[in-house]
DNA sequence: TATTGTTATACTCTATAACTATA
DNA sequence: TATAGTTATAGAGTATAACAATA
C-alpha cells in the first residue's frame, strides 16, 4: 500500500520480534523486560508503572510477582504513603535490563545498516515527531 | 536518546496500543486481528500462517480456535495435501478485518497529523526501506 | 522417514470484581 | 469516601513434547 499507516504497523510487528527474542534469550518475556527497562532509571509505584504498560493494576501484581522472583526487581515501601510501595530494580534486574537494551538497539539499528546516514537520522527526527 | 532504534521502540508502543484498542472494540484480541488480517487476502496453511506470526504451530492451533468459534474463519481441507488445512475469512470475518483495519490506519494517520504532508511520504518511504 | 497439524500440559498475561488498608 | 494495591477467578496466549495421519 505505502501508506504511513502500513509502514508503522510492520515496523511494528519487526520491533516487537527483535523485544521478543531479546527477552527470551534472557529467560524472561516481553512484558518483563519493559517492566524492567522502566523502572531501571527510578523506584516506579504501582499505579504509574500500570499507565505507562497499559496494564490494569492487578495485572501488574502479578507481572512484578513474577520478575520479583526472578530477583530482578524488589517492591520497597513508599515513604509518604503506606498504602503504596515503589518498584526498583535489583544488581541484577539493572544488569538483564542493560543488556536488553544493548542488544534491541543494536539489532535494530542493523536492521538500518544499508540506510545513509542522513536518511537515518531524518528517520529518526520523523519517528519521534509521531510520538510527540 | 534520540537514536532510530529508541524511536522505533516508542512507536512499536504507540502502534500495538492502538492495534489493541481497535481489536478490542470489536471483542477481539490483536493476536486475533492479526490471524484475520493475514487470511482476509487469501486462504493460508497453517505453517505458512505460523511463520508470519512468528508462533509454534501448537499455538496457532488455539488461536485459530477461538476466532473459528466466533465464526469469523474456517478451517477448509487442503486439495492436495490430505494433512494439511487452509484458514479462510467468512463473510463476517472479512466484514471485521476491513473495520480493523480501517480503524487502525485512520487513528494512525491521525496521530501523523500535525505533520507536513511532505514529511509523511518521506517518513513512509524510509519506514518501508527498513523494513526490506 | 519427514511433514502437517492436533492434543496434553504447564506457565504467563490479562481483565473484572471484590477485598484490605490507608488517605 | 476515595485511592493504592492485592486476591480470586476465568479466559486467552504461548511453548514443549508427544502424537496421528499423510507424504
Amino acid at each position: 500500500m505505502g501508506s504511513v499507516a502500513d509502514a508503522l504497523v510492520r515496523i511494528s510487528r519487526l520491533v516487537d520480534r527483535v523485544f521478543t527474542e531479546v527477552a527470551r534469550e534472557q529467560g524472561l518475556t516481553p512484558q518483563q523486560v519493559h517492566l524492567l527497562c522502566l523502572v531501571d532509571a527510578r523506584a516506579v509505584g504501582m499505579k504509574e508503572l500500570a499507565e505507562a504498560l497499559d496494564l490494569e493494576k492487578s495485572s501488574l501484581t502479578g507481572l512484578v510477582d513474577r520478575v520479583a522472583r526472578r530477583r530482578l526487581v524488589t517492591r520497597i515501601p513508599d515513604e509518604h504513603d503506606r498504602r503504596a510501595c515503589r518498584v526498583t530494580v535489583t544488581d541484577e534486574g539493572a544488569r538483564v535490563s542493560a543488556i536488553c537494551h544493548r542488544e534491541v538497539v543494536r539489532r535494530l539499528e542493523a536492521m538500518a545498516d544499508h540506510m545513509a546516514d542522513a536518511d537515518k537520522q531524518t528517520l529518526a527526527k520523523l519517528v519521534a515527531q509521531l510520538s510527540d
